[in-house]
Parts: structure tokens; C-alpha cells; sequence
DNA sequence: GGTTGAGTATACAGATCGGTATACTCAAGT
DNA sequence: ACTTGAGTATACCGATCTGTATACTCAACC
């Protein structure tokens, strides 16, 4: 049980890499240290492993995500989140999105593989739903709606074609054009 | 020679429902009712049938846009490509992009297989480009790449959530905010 | 009418795939 | 002290992978 954290987080990086049908399951084992026996031993089959991978990167990147707009005032995260995607996809080692890729690889929709990667979206649009909401944007709903397709834009394009500044700021500047919540309408904290 | 387009086409088919690792030389000889002695006398190895796979479509992929905007009015055509991504994901058997599912699994920029998807990609944006600044738009290419980038956003969203009628309708409001050209700056099409 | 070449059928190579079996080590628990 | 269990090393299983070899059929062509 002491290895266990290794290889998972060496799994995804292979898998990441290289992929999940051309990763063997010897090269997980080889990598993580340990012999396929023990491998085995924690997860029934490969797709057992690829799962765990799958729900552990998920809680990194919404933790990633989180800590990212956490010092940033409320009505600055939904831009921010652009600015967290530049900072990843732009970085050493980018390969897309591993939900993405899995759902590549396990096309089938009744699939657990990729019905996991699906999971992931819809959390990670409830997640831009909750952020619009809190920054106080008219059509909240729509206005994470276009956030989420313009990051996922910006995923797949950095991973076919590499990050492109252009595309970047086309993005940011699609959110120029959002009717910011006129300042009287705010709420009063307090009025008593 | 006779069987060759057969073989292209359902190989197509396989790799894109199945996935290109998970599909086997045998299946695809099988398939298209030939024997992989035959298959190999066309292509030398399984990546440059895929290669030629990728090349047909592309072809049809191309064609099949300029036939649908074929008929519509230049200034039309930009909001047109998203309705022709709506009838494609929301159709029978829509697996994604192939070119997003191959740079998925052959991960290296370098591999010939993945810059033939982003080749795809180059032209698709080099077509919306044209389309936008026939269409008049101002920032055509600006315009141009938002709509690349929610397009890819669909495509990628509908693969793995399955089509979601709210993300097409976010992706067609966002046009809705675009300025639109002034009438008098058009240009006269004939002024002596 | 004999030759060529594209095709078939079948079998096989050599490697790798996911997954298992056997036998051993060695530290921890009670 | 003795047992238990997690781990190792190694070898193996049957299946499948990409790719090739052999031998045969049959239509087209000069």
C-alpha cells in the first residue's frame, strides 16, 4: 500500500503521454516499481486503474482550478479561467485534456471509461455555472455555457495544432462583448 | 485496384468508431472483404493506411462544408458553420472529430499522423477565414477564430456529453453580439 | 496461348497484449 | 516464536498484434 499513490500518479502521466491503449500494462508496473502481481493485486484490470487515474486527475484539476481563482475577486474568475487554461496548455509536457482522450479512445457512451470522462465535464460546468453566478453575470447559465466551449475550444486546438496566442486572445475577447450587470442592480449586503 | 475506395471507406468507419489502436489489421482486411496480403500491397504499414484515411477525410469533410453553405448567402455562412456542426453531432453515429481522436492517440507533434490533424485543422481555419471576410465581417479574423473555437467546442462537448441543444444555443448566441458591419462602409461593386 | 499480375486462402513469425501461477523474501503483529 | 500478508522475481497462459511467406486461382494482355 505504499507505492499505491506512485502509481497512480505515474500511471496518468504514461497514460497522459502516451495514451491508454498504447500504454501496457508492464510499462505501468515497471515504472511504478512494482511487479504486475502487485499491481493486480489493488486493481481487478486495466480498467480498473484507468478509472482510479481518471478520478484522481479529476480531483487535481478542480483543486488546481479552485486554488487558481481562489485569491481573485468573484467578478474576475470566469475571465480568470481562461487565464488558467493559457497557463496549462502553454506548459511543458501539455497533451490535452485526459478526459478528452479517454473518451477518444472508449468511444462507447455506456462505457464506464467514458462516462467518467463525461462526469468530469458536467462537474466542470457546474463548476463555471456556480463561478458566472457568484461573479454576478446576467445569463449566468449561458454566459458559463460559452466560457466552458470556448475553453474546451482552446483545449483541443492547443493539443492538435499547439497553444496559439491568436486563439487565446480571440477567446478573451469573446468576453468583452458580455453585458457587464449594471453596478445599481448589486444586492445590498446589508440595508437594515 | 477495385476494391481499394471500399477499403478507405470502411476502414474510415472502423477507425472512427473504434478508435485507431483498437482496431486491428485482420478486422480491417475482413471488413472490406479482402485479405491482408492485399491490404498490404497497397499501404506498406497500418499508419499509412491511416494516413490515407485521414486524407479522405479531409477531402469529404471539406467538401461536405462547401456544399452546405453552397447555397446560402456569403453573409450568412459564418452562422451557417455552426449549423452545419449541429446537424453532423446531433446525427446518427457521430463519434467526435477524427483528427482531434488521431492527434488523441498518436500524441507526438512529430508523428506524421498527428500533424496531418492539425493540417486539417490549419485549413478549416484558413476556410473560416475566407468565410468571414466574405461574408463582410468586421475582425474577420478575429471573428474567424472564435467561431473555430466554439466549433471545436461543440464537437469535443457533444463526443463526450452527447449533443446538448443549451451548448448549440450558447454557441449561436455568442455570434449575436458581433457588430455588424456598417451598411455604408460596403464597398460599391461598381462605382463609374 | 503462354505470361503476368492482382487476387485468395492459409499459415506462420515474432512480439506484445492483459492477466495468472509458483515460489521466495521479509518485515510486522500478536 | 510463529503466522500473516505485502511484496518480489520469474515464468507462463492464451489471445491478439503487425507484418510476411507459400502456394494456388483466374482474368487480362501481348
Amino acid at each position: 500500500m505504499k507505492k499505491y499513490p506512485q502509481l497512480l500518479s505515474q500511471a496518468l502521466a504514461l497514460f497522459y503521454r502516451q495514451g491508454f491503449h498504447a500504454t501496457g500494462v508492464d510499462q505501468l508496473a515497471a515504472e511504478a516499481g512494482l511487479t504486475k502481481k502487485t499491481l493486480y493485486r489493488y486493481f481487478a484490470t486495466k480498467e480498473a486503474l484507468i478509472e482510479a487515474v481518471l478520478q484522481l486527475r479529476d480531483e487535481d484539476f478542480m483543486a488546481a482550478l479552485d486554488a487558481f481563482v481562489a485569491p481573485l475577486a468573484a467578478d474576475a474568475r470566469p475571465r480568470a479561467y481562461l487565464g488558467f487554461l493559457a497557463q496549462w496548455l502553454g506548459g511543458e509536457g501539455f497533451c490535452g485534456c485526459l478526459f478528452i482522450n479517454a473518451a477518444a479512445e472508449y468511444p462507447q457512451h455506456a462505457d464506464a471509461i467514458h462516462r467518467q470522462a463525461a462526469a468530469h465535464k458536467q462537474r466542470l460546468q457546474q463548476w463555471l455555472q456556480t463561478c458566472c453566478q457568484q461573479a454576478g453575470l446576467l445569463h449566468a447559465g449561458l454566459r458559463a455555457r460559452q466560457l466552458f466551449l470556448l475553453g474546451e475550444g482552446l483545449i483541443v486546438s492547443a493539443q492538435v495544432g499547439g497553444p496559439d496566442p491568436a486563439l487565446l486572445q480571440a477567446a478573451t475577447a469573446q468576453l468583452d462583448c458580455w453585458p457587464r450587470q449594471p453596478a445599481d442592480a448589486a444586492v445590498p449586503t446589508k440595508w437594515q
